[in-house]
RNA sequence: GGGCGCUUAGCUCAGUUGGUUAGAGCAGCUGAUUUACACUCAGCAGGUCGGGGGUUCGAAUCCCUCAGCGCCCA
């Protein structure tokens, strides 16, 4: 025991004493039923570091060491999302680079110390290893914030979503699903980020309110009969309109419905369909239909059997057209040829301003665009707006599978309870299979090829699927069974599947992963006990966990779902990159010390968005600091003997303060049971500080008394109990402070020490009647008093006169030594009384 | 447009099935002080519980309604 306790160093102290003891090591030999597994999120290393980070690993800690010492064999691992387009973008802009797969792999390459400009290209596979050296580099950083910070995790089990392991699995539940027909190849109209250049999925979108304007255009009625007014917010769409629609009731358009309209400018014959998406109160009532403006676009397509016309490039460039031609039936091909070659290979935003400038030149464009302000659909890390591009995706069956899915999340036990509407207002909306295939390159391959005909065409719809045992696999490197490589590309030969698995479709198979799905590891872990996580990944992590459970098992994939909140900036603002108000948490850990950072962490309650305040991590500090000393205190009253047991505990006041325990203990232990941590710490502090300030100072003097007397070993018994308990109350909140008062007179870590019970409390008797409340009561009027007096709080009390029930006097009765000890009071009167009182007169001064 | 959450002291938040005078910490103010702790201790002050209405012997708590803030979904 220190001369002068500090926190100072524990951190990096019991970092590597607890690595070195293997205090966190997962049990290989635990039955499922004695384990606590936790499905750990994986962040996303190529992001920066911040204080969310902090937050939310803390609050799953908090389970973990509580579960554990309540003893349970602890599953913690821990892994690193580093596959996926945010490591892409992070080496692109880190090195200065570009990648671009047409290139050969250059074996010398090296990548500038400083980033290139402009970017260099290189080949995929030059590119993919700066991806595998900059995570691997971004995860030691990673792996350090969440030592430092305390988090019990087992780092053995330490996996990474790009690893072979990874891969593996990835690749083995893909083909498992397409052998259940869970997931299918598809060509169809995909929404498309034209600067990523991939396809992206419904739970990547954001709606984003943009300006945008109405545009009133007129088409011609092909019988000659006047003008269709429509309105429409792209108007460089139309040369792709396929038709006009609006909704079947609507009695304006009724008698047009089947009849034929030319599309101004470019001339060609398009239908007046009916639909009942069509919205009667939207603009002019009667809309076009483009391929593909947006998502109802696609849905009136195929629903109505449309042509496609397909105008929008994958790089968001328009693309060559013939009017002359059966796909673009213009009745005056040249006059529409020629706008059109101004148009093909042009932005939108060009194209747009060309045609409307066409379309009042012409005389269709009727009245001024009218400004408006709308949603429109973004890629959430895109900055241009989504388009829809046609191409080959493999889509998971989920829409058809959505009753089972909102099962599923009923199933789930969400903390805080009301977390689960946002599963099911989501699982409510999905309107289109999740798309896991992604046009990228640093990801988990499909392990799939498919052959190429005599012809050189390549054949879909029979895959070449690699073997469980091949995986992992890369079908741009390997050549499927049967072939040699020299037959890639090649008639008669194969192609590997050159997409790359979406982000997601890894990380919904962390169970599988963390648990080495395939081994004996896996049955003891799964399904988990616990899906720690903050609540905007909901909609993409905690659903797309769900799906590949219920497909693969037939089950949850956990049974509790803690969602933390945001961490907020102290104005209580969100923080972002963009606003430049994101904290970073390892000067915070340097300035005040992990478990204050815990303690900070640990108040704000699940579900709870919570500010960064450095008032609470300084009273965390403090509490910190006051359990080292009240623990020094404590060891020093105990001196060199013997610790005395439970039994005891003889004195009533003595009883009483366990009696007070006794219900902390079992209040702590439902709280963290229900997973309210900040409940749980809540009452452990109060009691701690309570403890400190009023039982310890009324009982300082007893325990020093006379250690052969009943009265002090009561004493010493009830502070060495309550100083054990405490410490292990406190462990998971402050595991650095309390390993530390631990082992000043234990053997081994407090982490590894029992959770508190109500049993090891019982061979204590309750007290006659409760005490220490009226005790207390009558040391803060004695501290009152020579407070508003001005006076030490040595000072002596001439007269402590207590009147009120029998029971309250009974009550003070029994401290009335401790009282007289700690209040230095010279003279207590007691008077029977309907009312409580405690009134003190202080002794004259010398 | 549909849904969820929040609104309690200057600030951050507790407040369980409705039940004495609504609590805590921080900040503020007034003091104490040196054998656990100045990263201390004691005390004081501070609130029409967002507004309005209702149910009830009794409402921060239950119901209705309005307003503001935040978020989710469309």
């Amino acid at each position: 025991m220190p001369e002068k306790p500090s926190l100072e160093g524990l951190e990096g102290k019991f970092v590597s004493l607890w690595e070195s003891a293997g205090e966190y090591t997962f049990d290989r030999s635990a039955a499922r039923p004695e384990v606590y597994s936790i499905d750990t999120p994986p962040p996303t290393v190529s992001g920066s570091l911040h204080i969310g980070h902090v937050f939310s690993y803390t609050h799953a800690d908090l389970i973990a060491r509580y579960q554990r010492m309540s003893g349970k064999k602890v599953f913690y691992p821990m892994g690193w999302d580093d596959n996926g387009l945010p490591t892409e973008r992070r080496v692109e802009n880190y090195f200065g680079v570009r990648c671009d797969p047409s290139l050969p792999y250059d074996p010398v390459f090296v990548a500038p110390e400083t980033p290139a400009d402009p970017k260099i290209s290189i080949s995929r596979k030059n590119f993919v290893e700066l991806c595998h050296l900059l995570t691997g580099r971004d995860e030691l950083v990673f792996k350090e914030l969440w030592q430092k910070l305390g988090v019990s995790i087992d780092w053995s089990l330490e996996y990474s979503t790009i690893s072979p392991l990874a891969q593996a699995i990835s690749q083995r539940g893909f083909l498992e699903m397409l052998a259940k027909g869970q997931v299918y190849s598809q060509v169809a109209p995909t929404l498309w980020d034209i600067d990523f250049r991939t396809a992206v999925s419904q739970a990547e979108l954001e709606d984003r309110e943009r300006p945008g304007h109405y545009h009133r255009i007129a088409f011609s009625r092909a019988d000659g009969q006047g003008v269709v007014e429509i309105e429409t917010t792209r108007p460089e769409l139309l040369p792709s309109c396929v038709a006009l629609v609006a909704h079947p009731d609507d009695a304006r358009y009724q008698p047009l419905f089947g009849s034929l309209v030319l599309s101004p400018l470019f001339n060609v014959p398009v239908p007046v369909v009916a639909h009942e998406l069509a919205d009667p109160g939207k603009g002019s009532g009667i809309a076009m239909i483009c391929t593909f403006g947006d998502t109802t676009d696609v849905t009136w397509w195929r629903e109505l059997s449309l042509p496609a016309r397909v105008v929008i490039g994958r790089d968001g460039r328009f693309l060559p057209a013939d009017f002359s031609s059966e796909e673009f039936p213009s009745v005056n091909p040249e006059a529409a040829n020629a706008l059109y070659a101004q148009l093909e290979g042009k932005y939108v935003n060009q194209v747009k301003t060309a045609i409307v400038t066409a379309l009042t030149e012409s005389g269709q464009l009727i009245g001024e665009p009218r400004a408006i302000t709308h949603p429109v659909k973004f890629y959430e890390k895109g900055e241009r707006p989504l388009e829809i591009v046609t191409s080959r995706q493999w889509f998971v069956r989920t829409i058809e599978h959505r009753d089972e899915l909102l099962a599923r999340g009923e199933q789930i036990s969400w903390h805080p309870d009301f977390m689960k509407h946002r599963f099911r207002s989501w699982v409510e909306g999905l309107n289109i299979d999740w798309n896991i295939s992604r046009q990228r390159f640093f990801g988990v391959p499909f392990p799939v090829w498919y052959p190429v005909d005599a012809n050189g065409e390549i054949n879909f719809d029979s895959p070449i699927l690699a073997t469980v045992e091949q995986l992992p696999i890369d079908p741009s490197s390997d050549a499927p069974a049967g072939y040699e490589e020299s037959q890639r590309g090649q008639a008669n030969g194969f192609v590997g599947d050159p997409d790359v698995m979406d982000t997601w479709a890894t990380s919904s198979l962390t169970p599988q992963i963390a648990g080495r799905w395939g081994t004996d590891l896996f049955e003891r872990i799964f399904p988990m006990d616990l899906r720690p996580q903050a609540h905007e990944i909901i909609r993409t992590w905690l659903f797309s966990t769900v799906v590949r459970s219920h497909f693969g098992f037939n089950s949850l994939p956990f049974k509790n779902a803690l969602i933390s909140g945001w961490v907020l900036d102290p104005d209580r603002k969100k923080m972002s990159k963009s606003v430049g108000n994101v904290v970073t948490p390892m000067p915070l850990i340097e300035q005040h010390g992990a478990d204050a950072l815990r303690y900070w962490a640990a108040s704000g309650r699940p579900g709870t968005d919570t500010a960064i305040d450095e008032a609470q991590m300084k009273v965390g500090r403090r509490l910190a600091i006051k359990l080292l000393n009240a623990s020094k205190f404590v060891l020093g009253v105990l001196g060199e003997h013997e610790i005395y047991g439970a039994t005891f505990v003889t004195e009533e006041i003595d009883r009483d303060l366990i009696a007070t325990l006794r219900q902390v203990v079992g209040e702590a232990s439902v709280a963290f049971d229900g997973y309210d941590y900040a409940r749980a710490l809540e009452r452990i502090e109060q009691f701690f500080w309570q403890f400190c300030d009023d039982y310890v100072e009324l009982v300082k003097i007893r325990a020093y008394r006379d250690v052969t007397s009943a009265e002090t070993k009561s004493a010493l018994a009830t502070l060495a109990l309550a100083l054990s308990v405490v410490q292990r109350l406190l462990a998971p909140t402050l595991p650095f402070a309390t390993d530390e008062v631990w082992r000043w007179w234990q053997e081994g870590s407090v982490h590894g020490a029992a959770w508190p019970t109500l049993t090891e409390l019982d061979s204590v008797a309750e007290p006659i009647r409760p005490s220490l409340d009226a005790i207390s009561q009558a040391l803060e009027a004695i501290r009152r008093e020579k407070s508003l007096a001005k006076v030490g709080q040595r000072a002596k009390v001439a007269t402590c006169s207590v009147s009120g029930p029998e029971n309250f006097i009974d009550a003070i009765r029994v401290g009335e030594d401790e009282l007289r000890d700690a209040g230095s009071v010279l003279r207590f009167i007691y008077a029977p009384s309907t009312e409580t009182s405690i009134v003190v007169v202080l002794a004259p001064t010398e």
